[in-house]
DNA sequence: TAGACTGGCGCC
DNA sequence: AAACGGCGCCAGTCTA
C-alpha cells in the first residue's frame, strides 16, 4: 500500500497540470463590483468620519483602538476585549461585543468586510489572469498536515458565503461568481461530506457515532438532539472537537459561560464515549513517541508535546488530536484525484482543490458520464468504517451550482 | 526603501 | 496565561 510521501510524488504532474489549465475568470464582472464596493465605501467613510468627528485611517487596527477605547470612552476590560501586544483588539469578533455602545461598530463591521474583499479579491485576481482570461495558482504540500496549499493566487480562499455583519447585501459570495465555465462547458463541484468526522468514527469506532454515519443521518442533528441542544450548538461543538477545542472555546464560539460549555462537552463525551477514549489514545500515544499518524503513515513530530509549560503542551495535544484527522481527509481526497485523473480528458478537467472540495470543467456533453465518474472515484477511493459521501453539484459559475443526485 | 512584524480575516 | 487545527494575503507600522 502507497504511504503518504509516495502519494504526494504521484500527485506532483497532476497539480502541475491543474496549475498550467487554471480557471477562467469573469473580469468585467469584477470590475463593475470594484465599483460597487468603491462607492459603498467611501460612503461608509465619510459617515464613520461623522460619527467619530474626525477623519482617520480606518484601515489601521491601532487608530481604531485609540478612537474607541480613548476617545469614546469604551472600556475594553469591562467588555471582555483581550489586550494585544499594542494595543486593546479590534477585531470583528471583539467589535460585536460592543456592538451596541456606539453607531459605528456595525459601519466599521460592514467597512471592514468590504475594504478586505476589495483589496484581497476583487482588485488583484483580474491582474493575474493570462491572455486567455484564465487564472493560475501554485499548489504547494509543504503543509504540516499534508493538506495542499494554494498562492499567488490562493483559491483556497475565496469566499464562499455572505457574512454575518448586517449588510444589506450578501457581497462575499460574489466573487465567487466571477469564477465561471467556458462557453460550451460547466462546473462541477465535488465535495466531500463531513469527511473528518467519518474518519474520526473511523480511528474511534465510536459506536454512536458509527451508527449516525451508517445510517445515513445528520451527524450535527443527531448530536443536537443526543445533548438537547439545537443544531448550530451541536455543530460548533462537533467542529470543536476536531481541533481539540476548550470548554472556553466553545464559550467564546457560542457566547455561553464557560461553565454550560464545559457541561455541554462533558454531555458529549459521555455520549460518544469510543471518541472520547481515542483521544485520550491518541494524545497518550504522542507523549510517548512524540509524534502522530495518519492513516497512510503521514508522520508529524509534537516536540511541543512533553513541555513543561502548560499552554504549550496543550498546544500539542490539540495538534495530535487534529493532524490525523485533517491529514488523513488530505490524504483520501489526493488518492481520489490520484484515481479520477487518468479517467478525464480535454473534454473534461480538474481545475481546484479546496481540501475537501474538487472543482471539474467539464463539456457540456459529458456531464453525466463525467458526474459518475467522479463520484465513484471519490466515494469508493478508500473504505472506512463508514460510508464516505461526496455531494454535486452543476453551474455555469462558482457560487451559483444546483445539486444533482446521481 | 525594503523587509519583518502585527493585527486582522478569507477559506476548509 | 492562554484558551481552535491547517493555510495565504492584506494594510499599517516599525526598523535597519
Amino acid at each position: 500500500m502507497l504511504n503518504s510521501y509516495q502519494l504526494d510524488e504521484k500527485l506532483m504532474p497532476i497539480l502541475r497540470q491543474m496549475e498550467k489549465t487554471g480557471v477562467k475568470l469573469d473580469i468585467n464582472f469584477l470590475e463593475k463590483l470594484a465599483q460597487k464596493i468603491d462607492l459603498k465605501l467611501t460612503e461608509l467613510e465619510e459617515t464613520l468620519y461623522g460619527l467619530v468627528g474626525h477623519k482617520f485611517n480606518l484601515n489601521s487596527p491601532s487608530q481604531l483602538a485609540k478612537v474607541l477605547y480613548e476617545e469614546l470612552k469604551i472600556s475594553p476590560e469591562k467588555c471582555g476585549i483581550k489586550k494585544k501586544k499594542t494595543h486593546h483588539s479590534t477585531s470583528a469578533s471583539s467589535l460585536i461585543k460592543i456592538r451596541s455602545l456606539h453607531k459605528s461598530i456595525d459601519q466599521i463591521l460592514i467597512y471592514r468586510e468590504l475594504a478586505k474583499l476589495k483589496n484581497t479579491y476583487v482588485d488583484p485576481l483580474p491582474k493575474l489572469v493570462d491572455q486567455t482570461q484564465r487564472l493560475h495558482t501554485t499548489y504547494a504540500i509543504d503543509t504540516t498536515t499534508g493538506r495542499l496549499s494554494s498562492k499567488n493566487p490562493n483559491l483556497q480562499n475565496i469566499p464562499a458565503s455572505g457574512k454575518i455583519a448586517k449588510s444589506d447585501f450578501s457581497w462575499g459570495s460574489e466573487i465567487r461568481k466571477a469564477f465561471v465555465a467556458a462557453k460550451g462547458y460547466k462546473l462541477i463541484v465535488a465535495d466531500y461530506s463531513q469527511i473528518e468526522l467519518r474518519i474520526a468514527a473511523h480511528f474511534s469506532t465510536d459506536i454512536n457515532m458509527t451508527k449516525t454515519f451508517q445510517e445515513g443521518h445528520d451527524i450535527h442533528a443527531a448530536t443536537a438532539k443526543e445533548l438537547g441542544v439545537d443544531r448550530r450548538t451541536a455543530k460548533v461543538i462537533n467542529f470543536g472537537i476536531l481541533y481539540g477545542m476548550s470548554a472556553y472555546g466553545v464559550s467564546e464560539t457560542l457566547k455561553i459561560p464557560p461553565e454550560e460549555a464545559q457541561v455541554l462537552i462533558d454531555r458529549y463525551f459521555n455520549s460518544y464515549t469510543g471518541l472520547a477514549h481515542y483521544i485520550q489514545n491518541v494524545i497518550g500515544e504522542a507523549h510517548e513517541n512524540g509524534f502522530v499518524e495518519t492513516l497512510l503513515n503521514r508522520r508529524r513530530y509534537i516536540p511541543e508535546i512533553n513541555s513543561p509549560i502548560e499552554r504549550i503542551r496543550r498546544f500539542g495535544e490539540r495538534v495530535a488530536i487534529n493532524t490525523p484527522m485533517q491529514g488523513t481527509a488530505a490524504e483520501i481526497i489526493k488518492l481520489a484525484m490520484l484515481e479520477l485523473h487518468p479517467k478525464l480528458n480535454k473534454n473534461a478537467k480538474m481545475i481546484m482543490q479546496i481540501h475537501d472540495e474538487l472543482v471539474f470543467e467539464v463539456k457540456d456533453s459529458e456531464i453525466d458520464d463525467s458526474l459518475k465518474k467522479i463520484k465513484n472515484a471519490m466515494e469508493n477511493v478508500i473504505k472506512l468504517k463508514v460510508p464516505v459521501l461526496v455531494n454535486l453539484s452543476v453551474g455555469d459559475n462558482w457560487a451559483e451550482t444546483k445539486e444533482i443526485k446521481v
